[in-house]
DNA sequence: GCTTTTCTACTACACATGTAGTACGACGAT
DNA sequence: ATCGTCGTACTACATGTGTAGTAGAAAAGC
């Protein structure tokens, strides 16, 4: 496996992992670009956070040319696992069945949802919709 | 009602919150003896965390003596709340149905539980808006 | 070739957090 | 009264993050 633990990312950062998730390797300005939509981020902005998330070794960096390219090296399972688990552990006592009623209770989702979901996950059914 | 915005705590934060929401009102050295066990904080560290919650509003502070006591300002509830919302925006696109495929699949709860839950909120079921 | 645009590398800076140490005043013990 | 103790207020400092500006090299445009 190459399960590097806790890969707690912020907010901004997993925007941008999503970015790479969604298009693969890609260059600081095709991050940006995309980023620059919904967020008003300077390139800049985006290029320091990729470098950042690179020594943190969430990201690799190939370079061609003066350009850089970027490489998700944890894919979104991991950050979703290891951030479950952290807020399943610090809020809910370890206990996911507790977030699951709280979802429910909060209205999140309704209870016949989970029927559903269950019958999809039965059938084989991995993720993407 | 009484929602504050945001209310997204660190796990230190968390740890210490959840001290104030099973004694209730506290003293700084109540909260630092009962966390000194599992962690090993100083208690001057659980009083600078506390002072900073309270900063920020999240805990209201009440002098008797030279001593402080703190009371927590929003419940678990509504820090769960919160933050499983911020978690479900950021890692699965607002759609807590995903959350809850999440765990299954990851083993986090067995499939059964889905329907374990559901029954039992349907029976004690309350149901906001 | 000279100018303009692009990129990356550095530097900067404010704010949050984890984690204390220290100073100082109030308290309790003797 | 005195002295050690407790508790708070302040200060400190490293690390992470959000957000960029700027300098300097390289590539593209004319």
């Amino acid at each position: 496996m190459n399960k590097q633990r806790d890969v707690s990312l912020s907010e901004l950062q997993i925007a941008l992992m999503r970015v790479l998730w969604r298009r693969g390797e890609s260059s600081t300005a095709d991050v940006a670009t995309e980023l620059a939509g919904e967020r008003g981020l300077k390139h800049t902005t985006v290029a320091t956070v990729l470098t950042r998330l690179e020594k943190r070794g969430v990201v690799a960096q190939r370079r061609e040319g003066r350009q850089l390219f970027y490489r998700a090296l944890v894919g979104e399972g991991d950050v979703r696992r290891s951030m479950v688990a952290d807020l399943v552990g610090a809020l809910f006592d370890g206990d996911a069945r507790a977030l699951v009623a709280h979802l429910v209770q909060e209205s999140e989702i309704a209870p016949g949802d989970l029927a559903k979901v269950r019958r999809r996950l039965a059938r084989g059914g991995q993720n993407g919709e």
